[in-house]
DNA sequence: TACTGCATCGTGAACGTTCACGGAGTTGTT
DNA sequence: AACAACTCCGTGAACGTTCACGATGCAGTA
């Protein structure tokens, strides 16, 4: 009468079926659990005979083992939690695929988790993650300090947000960034040029005041406008901005998704890019090249991008490189691509 | 003379910090285990000062509770790999996010692992993530068979690969699509029609065999060729096939992101579309929408297929709905979407 | 025979947490 | 004074696996 043979009768539809353990395993084959581990994980020590005789019994009862006693045993391996705002702005999926890369390089499991449905806020991601995972990498925004304290000494790498005690830091220059667009678009000969920011605000804003700084610089009375980060939204923004009057001969939108709907609307308004506005983006996504024209942008190397991210977690989780400091703070450049549309 | 507050001295450099464990904590606090306990997941029985004062001591010496021990004794929650061959097609973040969604709704974990990069194949992937996860979610064309004895008896939902013995099995009804095509074209007039294909075989077959047999039956020669299944690959195979003699005038291709490299081929041939060629693209990714003109595909709605998918899975778990069962394998079909470029 | 070596297998302990229970102290009621 | 009820806290046991070590049997060798 052991005590995993039988279920109580008359209980629910079909339970999920408690799962076989490896003394199950033992038991049926007449073995000891130390042999079922050993024919489990190939090791040595075991004859060819009963390795085989007790791998199709723990096939035959759907025996797989325990991630969390191995875990707990074994040391874990690591797993790294990915939160990102939106896996349908094609910028994350780009990002996530080269942390990804870089994980698996390292053996390493990604968990991700997409805080952008319904009114979910970077925190309840990082809420989620946080008891699942042994470093969290994630675009997180004014919640990072907030997302460290529920990370406790673990790895955090907050990206796009300088401030903010994340224990690792990778961040754009932008003022770089706004001077390689602004002084092409002048030299180009562009003079009224507007800018079409993102309407959330937070870290983001920090692409507006460093493009409004930067115009500030060259002397240029910049046009300023926000939308939601979408295509959609950007094209009925910019629709709006290029009908009315003094409309801009140049256009520097905050993100690339943002920028393919800003063409949309140049279209549609019957203005022809480059010729009567320019308009360049912003991150270098793939999909820069599917558009007419085609985009020209600022582009960071995303695949650097998610290798800096897993390199420094890497580093913060060896105790190589110390939480909060300069070596824990990255800061990368963009460069600008040309292509048609500028 | 406790084991764990000390490090050898002179070690490496600085290890990766032996994780401080719940009795570190009662130790500090001069309390038990069990308090600790009550104090980290806000648990009754504990007076209020207590509760903070543990709270500050687990914070302050890093303390964070091993999610293997916890699993082990509370039962998991439910972590669902997802193993899909390229996040930087758009197809698969669009699929990625609504699995996501899904899961998150019900608490679960997803665990993604991409094996687009070098040469993996979906097996790897598998193997990678089959330790690690409850069930597994993907594309795993002809590896469905290998990927479920890799799982064992736990769930294993395998898309868009009708064959194979995996428990769960989501398809497309592929001729129900190209008949919904290839009569729109031909009601359009168009007489020399051609389908783009992908060049990697296995599951992908399906499609070209799918449309072949419809063309068939409506007796129309079709025209088919083939390319990698990325943008560029297509643009340069269209653009070949557009400047040969006897060039096609509608064209339906295996994806979206195929699609639009073909209409940049069309553009590039001076070819107006959908004047000169109709192109119908396939799976109605939100691409379709930010290219010129806009793109006529056949949509899948993304989000139900995640859903699907997901719902899948916990019939499976839970034993309420039987593996390799006809109600454990899902039929979804296409629908025609009317926008530009056909 | 006795001993050594090897191949094969089994047994206690440990990993870090929660659960079920039990004990001590305080307050209130009869 | 006695008992109950409540608050707060601690102790064994259990989760499923691997590790370190010991036990057994058999072949070969002195």
């Amino acid at each position: 009468m052991t005590r995993t043979s039988h279920q109580q009768p008359g209980k629910r539809h079909q339970q999920p079926a408690k799962r076989a353990t490896i003394l199950d395993v033992a038991a049926a084959a007449g073995v000891s659990r130390q042999t079922v581990t050993r024919a489990m994980n190939n090791m040595a020590g075991i004859s060819a005979a009963t390795r085989e005789r007790v791998q199709g019994i723990a096939a035959e009862l759907g025996y797989s083992p325990s991630r969390f006693a191995k875990g707990l045993v074994q040391g874990a391996r690591v797993s790294v939690g990915l939160a990102i705002p939106d896996l349908t702005n094609p910028y994350f999926p780009a990002f996530a695929s080269s942390v990804v890369e870089a994980a698996t390089q390292r053996s390493w499991n990604v968990v991700v988790d997409d805080y952008g449905h319904g009114t979910a806020t970077a925190l309840d991601a990082v809420e989620r993650l946080a008891p699942q995972v042994d470093a969290l990498i994630g675009y997180l925004g004014s919640h990072a300090a907030q997302a460290q304290s529920l990370m406790g000494r673990r790895p955090l790498v907050s990206l796009d947000y300088p401030a903010g005690q994340a224990a690792g830091r990778i961040s754009f220059d932008y003022h770089h960034a706004a001077r390689l667009a602004l002084d092409y678009l002048v030299h180009s000969g562009r003079t009224r040029i507007a800018f079409l920011d993102s309407d959330q605000g937070g870290p983001a804003a920090s692409r507006g005041t460093a493009v409004a700084a930067v115009a500030d610089q060259l002397g240029i009375t910049l046009i300023r406008r926000a939308a939601g980060p979408s295509a959609p939204a950007a094209r009925a923004a910019v629709l709006d901005l290029v009908t009315g009057q003094d409309a801009p001969d140049a256009l520097l939108v905050f993100n690339d998704l943002m920028a393919a709907g800003a063409l949309k609307a140049l279209q549609e308004a019957g203005l022809s890019v480059p010729r009567d506005c320019a308009v360049i983006g912003m991150d270098g996504i793939p999909l820069g090249e599917l558009t007419s024209p085609e985009l020209t942008t600022l582009s960071l190397d995303l695949r650097s991008v998610g290798r800096a991210a897993v390199g420094l977690v890497e580093g913060l989780l060896s105790g190589g490189v110390a939480a909060g400091t300069e070596q824990s703070a990255l800061v990368l450049r963009h460069e600008l691509v040309h292509r048609e549309s500028a």
